[in-house]
RNA sequence: GGUGGGGUGGCCGAGCGGUUAGGCACCUGACUGCAGAUCAGGUUUGAGCGAGUUCGACUCUCGCCCCCACCUCCA
């Protein structure tokens, strides 16, 4: 359990910093708002659930036990009205988009939510939470849908503080089916023909959007919990109506803290399905490394937009690079094992002073582009311990420290194929071989041939003191 | 229109009432046959505009301009 509670983070609720302190013990209960996958997940949908990825990874480091609750939204109007183009039955459509979706996802190393609740496997719950609202007074039936009636409940409004006009604006017409309240919102929808239908006491019929969170979060996690995340564009009307929902049912407060993801644009617009601008993240981790695309997420901090560009990705992806030569540097120098000097110490101590600023950036409200600063002073550090060069033991810690820093942001770059196998090996290192011959007799038409040629192949040379290195292009 | 967020050097992008953010790009030097990598240093006397508070503002206050998001489904 962590001694104490250094955290900041920004409560969307109250929009104030303020300190995570779990409400149980050093454990943290995190619900994360999924996807609705009724396509493929885009880099949109990457860059939120990298964003509570890193959130995750650090309240781990910092020593807190964190329960991940992520949902599956299998029950929607768009999954329908797919399926129903197609032919597909809903449920089999969602499940096997959000199977593709839980693989790239893995790809790009977020690590898997410890649940991941469907709305189809929540029905009881979602109907035992209707009927408590009912009977609290806070829900009502008209024609076999169920409403929340907002005016039942006068807190509503608390995270995004909407006006009247606002609510009555945001209400859907097309579901005004027995409703009274114009800005009530459904809680269960009636089966229109051919839709998909589980039986309620208010006949046959399915969830309405919001409830499922409350019913899943609450099962879950209980009553309160610590955090609850998700996009930005959630705000309103989804958490807000979760809240009215959650509160009202139980009486107790829903969510300690909300923390709210900013959006990837595309030239300055989000980047969304409806708009047709989305690259797919599928496509992107065919042409990136993930380390690549998560680099990219964590220059900027979580609650900011971030611009999507191919400049912007080949920038991270010089930045991995120069991760990944300090590791090999590092790698090399190990087999030198220098003395421990002054030098040394002043390097560790740098190394040292970095991961203090590290913690303190992380700490403070998640600023990973400032914890990626301080990492990519230790990759300085560590350069300069791979020329001067430093025992092995400082090496190792100062190795050890670097992977655990950039772990936590999740850039560490995978070992590239250093070249090949078998006899494609043998033939390089012939080549390697001739080359140095040549090198040695200043025949540096002939080594530079072979480099030039090696590099079209995608093999780039690099001569260093101990000899030439290849690369993998 | 309402609500929320933002406008920082060529580009990306943080923090902070006064002390070098960092990266990319570019230039110079060291190293190298050259290249690359690495290291050292440098470039733009940074802060949308205007006013105010202050000994001092990029950082606080007010006004204006502009951008984005939410207000319909959305991560």
């Amino acid at each position: 359990m962590p001694r104490e509670h250094p955290i900041v983070a920004e409560n969307s609720l109250t929009g104030k910093k303020e300190r995570v302190v779990p409400l149980e013990g050093s454990r943290v209960r995190m619900y994360v708002c999924g996807l609705t996958p009724y396509d493929a997940a885009h880099l949109g949908h990457a860059r939120t659930y990298v964003g509570f990825d890193v959130i995750r990874r650090w309240l781990q480091h910092r020593g807190y036990g964190v329960l991940h609750v992520q949902n599956i939204t299998d029950v929607e109007d768009k999954i329908i009205d797919r399926a129903m183009q197609t032919g597909d039955d809903p449920l089999l459509l969602a499940e096997r988009n959000h199977k593709l979706a839980e693989e790239d996802f893995a790809r790009l190393r977020i690590l898997p939510p410890h649940l991941t609740p469907r709305v189809s496997e929540f029905i009881p719950q979602i109907v035992e939470l209707i009927e408590r609202l009912i009977a609290r007074g806070h829900a009502y039936e008209g024609k076999g849908n169920v409403y929340f009636s907002v005016g039942s409940f006068p807190q509503y409004g608390a995270l995004t503080h909407p006006n009247q006009e606002q609510m009555l604006e945001g209400v859907r017409k097309d579901v005004a089916e027995g409703k009274r309240g114009a800005e009530d919102f459904a809680l269960w929808k009636a089966a229109k023909p051919g839709e998909i239908w589980w039986d309620s006491p208010w006949g046959k019929g399915r969830p309405g959007w919001h409830i499922e969170c409350s019913a899943m979060s609450n099962t879950l996690l209980g009553a309160t919990f610590d955090i609850h995340g998700g996009g930005m564009d959630l705000k309103f009307p989804h958490h807000e109506n979760e809240i009215a929902q959650s509160e009202a049912a139980t009486g107790q407060p829903f969510v300690k803290t909300w923390l709210h993801c900013g959006f990837l644009t595309v030239q300055g617009e989000k980047m969304s399905k409806s708009l047709g601008n989305f690259v797919t993240l599928r496509d992107a981790l065919a042409k990136n490394e993930p380390e690549v695309l998560r680099l990219l997420f964590v220059s900027t901090h979580y609650r900011s937009r971030i611009d999507y560009s191919e400049a912007a990705l080949a920038q991270s992806a010089v930045v991995v690079q120069r991760i990944r030569t300090a590791l090999e540097n590092v790698e090399h120098a190990k087999g030198k094992d220098g003395r421990s000097d002054v030098e040394e110490h002043r390097l560790l101590a740098q190394l040292d002073h970095a991961k203090q600023r590290f913690e303190q950036a992380m700490d403070n409200d998640f600023d990973t582009p400032g914890a990626l600063a301080q990492l990519l002073e230790m990759v300085g550090v560590l350069n300069k311990m791979a020329s001067h060069p430093v025992s092995r033991t400082a090496l190792e810690r100062g190795e050890l420290q670097f992977r655990t820093y950039a772990n936590v942001l999740g850039v560490l770059p995978g070992a590239k194929q250093s070249a090949s196998a078998g006899a494609e090996q043998g033939l390089l290192d012939l080549l390697l071989q001739v080359r140095q011959e040549a090198r040695l007799a200043k025949q540096f038409a002939i080594s530079d041939k072979v480099r030039d040629g090696l590099a079209a192949l995608g093999f780039v040379i690099e001569d260093s003191a101990d000899g030439p290195r290849v690369r993998r292009t």
